[in-house]
DNA sequence: ATAATTTTGTACACTTGTGTCCAGTAGTTT
DNA sequence: AAACTACTGGACACAAGTGTACAAAATTAT
């Protein structure tokens, strides 16, 4: 290989794997992205990687698990990350603007426009694939239950008025993220795509004043 | 065959087709609908067609075409179908609630929880299918367009206050449209599905009344 | 250096899929 | 009965993909 070989970090003795794994995840994850996960083969993948395919076999083990690791680094770097990460008294709702922003940037900043990686992977294979479908679940039924969360964090601190049905208002806003991230595909003007947001959470019971 | 052959119609001479094109179509379309235009190979579909594999290349020439085939059948029976039939003075807002409960209806009555044919192929194709993406974002931009000159008619009705952003409230509509499809996957349950839309609508200036 | 260890490149055996083609057969119309 | 057309079933020639195996090469620890 080219690379110097910085990688197994096992501290056993023996010849180092001669790619960086986080970054052979990091061109799987565009790939994945890119085509979705069906049109990509082994050899896809080992070429994007810049290994050989014996050698995806041998550090990966299979096309699944290495979705399910381009999954994680995903969620890592997902305009909607930040979601996970507010502390109890800090205030809810610009977190919930400012992911919006960040969604429609990121996506109309895309030039593929390759939108969103689990609603694409959501929509491809839940019902379809054994091992994916039911990861793909846990992280749709995590991100509700995370609004749900914010949502009620928002109302205890007076931020916006109370809910009649707080499952359901955060299940709504899970599906216009789904939606959101699915038609940026389509709709590719960042203006355009916040325009929606807005229409969207003006209805929410958000100040108008919240969005900038 | 078994049946009988009743399907040419085109007045020439010769053995009529051995089957009825729009069943054929229409097994065509279920099984995308299951599984993705990916995951269904021209063995996959002549077998659910039920007819030799050389005659599906003969009647139908290429999976991406009868894809496109199943698009137009699946647009004729989709619970959302009625928005394109709304005449000028008739009441937009019964039509779009009932679109949404129907939506609802047959996403949680369907056991294979299988979502929208057309969100599922936007999230798979859109950017990557050629022939078949192009299609499926003019299906989209189609039903903006329509739910755009809705919300214009209910307004102009009187139905619904004024909107600040036609085209941005209609784009939102769909995302939400879409997102539900999609999320129909794994929420399963209509009373849930239907109490997101109760809490999408309440924020989109649609009068509590009109909801049931 | 030498031993230990792990990747690498290539190959193999298989399976699946594609698109086309054709002879044989079976219905329909004239 | 003849002409015509479509289906059947099988075949062909490829192209791709899958998963495994193994000798050769590379690199580290002793």
């Amino acid at each position: 290989m080219n690379e110097p070989a910085v990688a197994s970090l096992n501290g056993k003795t023996g010849r180092p794997v001669g790619f960086v794994r986080e970054q052979a995840i990091e061109a799987a994850m565009h790939l994945f992205w890119k085509k979705g996960f069906l049109a990509v083969s082994a050899k896809d993948l080992a070429d994007a990687m810049n290994i050989q395919r014996s050698s995806f076999y041998n550090s990966f083990g299979s096309r699944e698990a290495v979705f399910i690791e381009a999954l994680r680094r995903y969620a890592e770097q997902s305009p909607d990350a930040p979601l996970d990460h507010v502390a109890p008294g800090q205030a809810v709702v610009p977190v919930l603007v400012s992911t919006l922003r960040r969604i429609c940037h990121a996506r109309a900043k895309d030039a593929e426009g390759r939108g969103c990686l689990v609603c694409n992977g959501m929509a491809e294979l839940v019902g379809v694939e054994e091992s994916i479908g039911p990861i793909l679940e846990q992280a749709v039924k995590h991100r509700t239950s995370v609004i749900r969360h914010l949502l009620q964090q928002a109302i205890s601190q007076g931020e916006i008025g109370m809910i009649e049905n707080e499952d359901a208002a955060a299940r709504a806003f899970v599906a216009f993220l789904i939606g959101l991230n699915t038609i940026s595909k389509i709709v590719r003007d960042e203006g355009q795509l916040w325009a929606m947001c807005r229409a969207f959470l003006a209805g929410q019971r958000i100040p108008k004043a919240a969005l900038d």
